[in-house]
DNA sequence: AGTACCACCTGACGGC
DNA sequence: TGCCGTCAGGTGGTAC
């Protein structure tokens, strides 16, 4: 689930439910999920303080608390969140929860326990520290040509590569391509100046318009290849039947008549 | 700097 | 019904 789509709506959502309340309790109910920091550090430094703010950087979402830190969520595979009052409301892999003053919780929940958290003074530390490469919304043309000029290996591997752009991953690169009608095995510097500014321009109106439809595949425009990825198998340019490969030990689908091979 | 493979995890699904 | 292999929208490490 977790793409940049989804964690930027995840981001609106702890915006629009879980900011300037008190945090009364702090529960962690699997330690797996906790990256450099422990049950006990991670629970006395956000209780008692309020989350102040959010910002995102490709698939990392970051929640400023009042003591100046930022909690910091990965989503891995299964990641979610959720906002609820009563307990039979909260999720089924709840592996931390946040209770507030006013008597409403936000749940951190993961089934397969791939995401992560942790607390960071600075976001930017954070990022370098783990080299990754600029949001895929922020990028601008110039260093997304610089960069996917120099690049080995194929088209898909390379927009999933989280140190050249942050917030691409297995789907979403496939509806990039299909968009720009592109094979996703095409190797990325065999591209023309023309098909790089297709691809990033198509990156673009992809991530703009999935998180319009706030990531959610059934609100997508008819022209999207995700809704049928796993489904019909059908091309929502044609009838034809969908491919699918394996790119990087992904699996990648696209349509083999509206994405030509090399 | 690539790819290939394994590991981390849980759970759903199809085949037998 | 149960067991087994496979696969899943992510990432990190290792070997080549």
């Amino acid at each position: 689930m977790p793409e940049l789509p989804d964690v930027e709506t995840f981001r609106k959502y702890v915006h629009a439910t879980s900011l300037h309340k008190t945090i009364k309790q702090i529960k962690i109910t699997n330690t797996k999920i906790l990256k450099h920091i422990s049950k006990k550090k991670l629970s006395s430094q956000l209780t008692g303080k309020q989350f102040t703010e959010t910002k995102r950087h490709g698939k990392h979402l970051f929640i400023h608390c009042t003591n100046e830190d930022w909690l910091m969520m990965h989503f891995g595979m299964t990641g979610k969140l959720q906002y609820y009052k009563d307990k039979d409301e909260q999720p089924a892999h709840a592996r931390l929860i946040c209770t507030f003053d006013n008597g409403y919780n936000l749940a951190y929940d993961c089934q397969r326990l791939l995401g992560n958290i942790t607390l960071t003074s600075d976001i930017d530390t954070y990022l370098q520290r783990k080299e990754l490469g600029t949001d895929a919304l922020k990028i601008s043309w110039i260093e997304f040509n610089k960069r996917y000029q120099k690049k080995r290996g194929s088209i898909k591997s390379a927009l999933m590569d989280q140190n050249t752009i942050a917030g691409v991953g297995n789907i979403y690169s496939d509806e990039i391509l299909f968009q720009a009608g592109i094979h996703p095995k095409h190797p990325t510097q065999q591209l023309t100046e023309e098909q790089r500014k297709k691809i990033y321009s198509k990156m673009k109106y992809v991530l703009d318009t999935a998180i319009d439809a706030q990531a959610d595949p059934s609100q997508f425009p008819d022209t999207f290849i995700i809704p049928h990825r796993r489904t019909d198998r059908i091309c929502p340019k044609g009838s034809e039947q969908l491919q699918d490969i394996k790119v990087s030990g992904r699996t990648a689908y696209f349509c083999p008549k509206h994405q030509n091979k090399v």
